[in-house]
DNA sequence: GGTCGCTCTTGCCTTATGGCAAGTAATTGG
DNA sequence: CCAATTACTTGCCATAAGGCAAGAGCGACC
């Protein structure tokens, strides 16, 4: 399973067997049970998580108290902070399952290594970021040009696994709406 | 102007002052007018620009033709789109001059060169999509936490010079409002 | 198996922002 | 210097989403 869910994540035409290789033998297991905090506020993050199952919300809380989920992750994606990770700087949210689950860890250090010495992997790693990039500039420019209802549809038909398993609340925080809000639009679709 | 410019965009722990001579050694002068578009959308981005004066934005139109503009580039900052400069990939935006200005370009061949064979560099370059990538977390955060007045006054008071060089309605759009209603916001604010 | 707490729904009313249209002010180009 | 265009303002009304509070559903735990 290790092979199968990193050789996906990192494939890049630059990285070579042998590279990929050495980037697998760096990850490590971890697996959590559903409600655990994985990576807590206000410590410095020292890895990240390749998700091979289960599901992950990263939330922080407005100024009044109020939790705004973030950003969710499931299957093949990349749980971080990169702002805490690269800049070794203390984590500005909470990351938490959803769900029981498991994944595939690497040390700081460790990528840190490899990614000066392994071309293709920061070519991989500048690629990722890239996309990273994109989908919250995508997001911006989605919650100010389409509807609540619009953007509730969007994740109902590209990431059905998150209305499953997230409650209304932590949903209706991503879309940027109260949880009542969200309510009515689910009825208003039947 | 050219290495007061470029010394402090690009500076870095890890880049020496002969890393640095190489880097500035690459760019190239560039000098717009203002209303000229200085890159274009469908076309891959091949070089980007550090700007030494005026005021650069880019804008993408939503799904009934209106302009939205995504973002605004000071002095010091990097004019680029990511996704097409790295994935070699149509820009999606226009990426047009608000004044009268002129800045330095690197090509993307040279960049590439650079980026990995000084670690420095590399790190710098991937510090730097970090910030951008919080930038714009933190604003799809900023849209849904705040009020349109909140946002507005947030932009007066650490980018003045957005508001004194920008058309009302480009200001409106980055701020995901109709001009009527940042008409009405600056009214009451007085 | 009952009580507690959490999640979700719903009704009533409020508020922020939008849509349209008319009108004024400022800029640009010949 | 004038005409044309664009930028901005304002009034009137419409709409999406929020605030609050009551209540229903449901699971968790002793």
């Amino acid at each position: 399973m290790k092979e199968l869910i990193l050789s996906q994540v990192y494939q890049h035409p630059l990285i070579s067997a042998d590279d990929l290789r050495r980037i697998i033998d760096a990850h490590h297991p971890r697996s959590f049970k559903k409600g655990e905090v994985i990576y807590k506020r206000d410590k410095v993050l020292n890895e990240y998580l390749v998700l091979e199952s289960g599901l992950i919300r990263s939330y922080t809380h407005n100024y009044n108290g109020d939790e705004i989920t973030t950003d969710f992750f499931g299957q093949y994606e990349v749980v971080i902070e990169v702002l805490s990770l690269f800049q070794r700087t203390p984590l500005q949210e909470d990351l938490q399952a959803l769900t029981d689950g498991c994944g595939w860890t690497i040390p700081y250090d460790i990528f840190q290594e490899l990614f000066h010495t392994i071309p293709g992997f920061s070519e991989w790693g500048r690629l990722w970021m890239t996309n990273k990039l994109f989908q919250f500039k995508q997001k911006s420019i989605d919650i100010i040009t389409q509807s609540a209802k619009e953007r509730y549809l969007d994740i109902l038909t590209n990431k059905p696994q998150i209305i499953r398993h997230a409650p209304l609340k932590q949903i209706a925080s991503f879309l940027g709406i109260t949880d009542t809000s969200l309510s009515r639009i689910r009825k208003d679709i039947g």
